[in-house]
DNA sequence: TTGCTCCTCACGTCACGTGAGGTGGC
DNA sequence: TTGCTCCTCACGTCACGTGAGGTGGC
């Protein structure tokens, strides 16, 4: 076989065909009259055989070395093989997360692109490097900046650099909500609970629709920041969550504090009490102990009605708490 | 600055530096009187833009035409890397699917690794390809095709040639095993039913033990199919799921033949029938109709029994089903 | 004078593509 | 004679590393 069919029929090219030649990985066993190079069936196979170990990432030195000994067990350069790959892979997805945050930014010119990265790199530096980045960023800060800082304060492990990432996230404006309620619905929890922290820190109205839709998320963690942060801005809809908080005894200190506050700020002490009452008939002996805690807090006479009631409790600590309540409360 | 000072602050080395001099892309601003690189504050700016782009995946080219035209929208060209570096990432994906089926392969020289890869390429070549492929194997096959024929068969969407390569696979005897039985627990549903539907094409005490553990099985279509494939081989364990099959209509007719071979080929007919009977009370109308017609092939008293209550049947298609199957039966 | 830093020039890497200039076989 | 295939030689690619041989500033 003459090169030109060879080369039609592996698919490499003249050229390579001929580099290989000059290389000796493979070698035409004959040449014509005309010095044209033969190739035999055998020298095919080796071709073929080449072009497979090519294909699992071997180098032509290597694969040269690989046939040369084909004794020599190929355990251990398939295990580098597999080391380097995997390397390589992860540098891919590093990149693309990175290309995936600068288009998130949407950059208008180079100089946006260039903002954006620096931000990164700086971000990516170190804990300290990363809070002094988040104090430094300018009052207000750049919408473009705004995803970037989110993405941040989403994947960042440290209490203290996050912190400080939040607080300088929310002073960008609205411009990162849209990332942050993405987060919410991410598979990955610690990126739902960072999400909702950091949507606790803003103080606008788009951050507090988010807050409220998730009042309903299925992440228990998730609904209960959601709750005492709507709770504690005022939001009525937060109530059967706050009274569900107390009731299992998530936050439930904070819970009945953050109920307490609603029903002094829009006077509906009697409409609260009643419903932490709704919650008594099917609560255990100890959510009744917290939800006689909590009525201490509510102003009105319902609450002192059902305290009055708890008194009589068959379990003994409830009672105690009732008459303790009761008992703080005076004739209020 | 000079250029040792820059090359440490970033990390970039003097021959890089004295590169991006030579070809214009990091200029530094001044020269001292004995012709070393003088690097101004503006200068090192211009090198850490250079290299946040390169970071991005931009060629020394590109960035020299960015930072050129500042003014230039990067849109369109964030999008081109971002597609250049999925289709790597897609590459590399690949080759290390194909190096884990290599290692998988567990080869002893460099002739199993070519031997691998030549079917490899040969099953990813085409369905026609693949079924010459399947039927030129020789008899009993190599273990270490096992794995990689293994492997085609679990991702083959088509069934032409997937019955051939099954076909191949069974012969190549139990090496396949571990592969197909962890596929069982495979998130993909497809690769999961491909598993179970290849065990069965096997006749050996290990591919038995697989299905055996498969009657338990989560996804009720592997549970089925190995259900069907124990009860045709004359396992018992498989009657509770045959029964459970008839009442749900899942194959129902498949499984009623199983439940009557197995009756007839280890004489205990008035067992299965009682199995069949105690399914009635909880069945709805459709399922005692199945019921019944299953209980056409369970030969014994007991069945005759049931299928004469059952012409009592409150409705009326179970109730002449019943009685259509007892003149069938004769006085048997 | 002795280290140290810097300079320019130039070759090597790796797997090729793309010519230029020329020849063999139908 | 005319296309076509093949030949060798050699330069270019891309982002560098690594010398060789020499000079400036403390």
């Amino acid at each position: 076989m003459l090169i030109g069919e060879v080369s039609e029929r592996s698919g490499i090219s003249a050229r390579m065909l001929r580099h290989y030649d000059a290389i000796g990985l493979v070698r035409p066993t004959g040449r014509t009259a005309g010095g044209y190079r033969q190739y035999s069936p055998d020298d095919v196979r080796r071709l073929f055989h080449v072009e497979g170990l090519r294909a699992l990432g071997l180098t032509l030195a290597e694969i040269g070395g690989a046939l040369e000994d084909l004794s020599f067990s190929p355990a251990a350069m398939v295990e580098q093989l597999l080391k380097r790959t995997s390397e390589r892979l992860a540098r891919e997805q590093e990149l693309l997360g990175r290309l995936g945050q600068v288009r998130a930014s949407e950059p208008a010119d180079w100089s946006d692109v260039l903002r954006t990265i620096g931000l990164m790199r700086a971000l990516d530096a170190g804990s300290s490097a990363r809070q002094r980045v988040a104090l430094s960023m300018p009052d207000g800060g750049r919408s473009s900046d705004a995803v970037v800082l989110a993405e941040a304060v989403l994947s960042e492990a440290e209490p203290n650099a996050g912190g400080a990432l939040q607080w300088a996230l929310a002073r960008t404006g609205d411009a990162a909500l849209g990332v942050l309620a993405n987060a919410l619905a991410s598979p990955a929890a610690e990126r739902r609970q960072r999400a909702v922290v950091a949507l606790t820190k803003f103080e606008s109205s788009g951050a507090d629709a988010i807050l409220a839709a998730a009042l309903q998320h299925e992440d228990p963690i998730v609904r209960a920041r959601a709750t005492l942060a709507r709770g504690s801005r005022g939001g009525l809809d937060a109530v059967p969550g706050l009274v569900a908080m107390v009731v299992d005894g998530t936050d439930d200190v904070a819970a009945a504090g953050a109920l307490g506050a609603l029903a002094e700020r829009y006077d509906r002490g009697d409409e609260i009490a009643r419903a932490l009452a709704d919650a008594l008939p099917e609560a255990g002996a100890d959510a009744r102990q917290r939800l006689a805690t909590a009525l201490a807090d509510v102003p009105g006479v319902a609450a002192r009605t059902i305290l009055e009631a708890l008194v009589d409790d068959p379990d003994r600590p409830v009672s105690l708490t009732a008459t303790a309540v009761l008992r703080a409360r005076g004739s209020g």
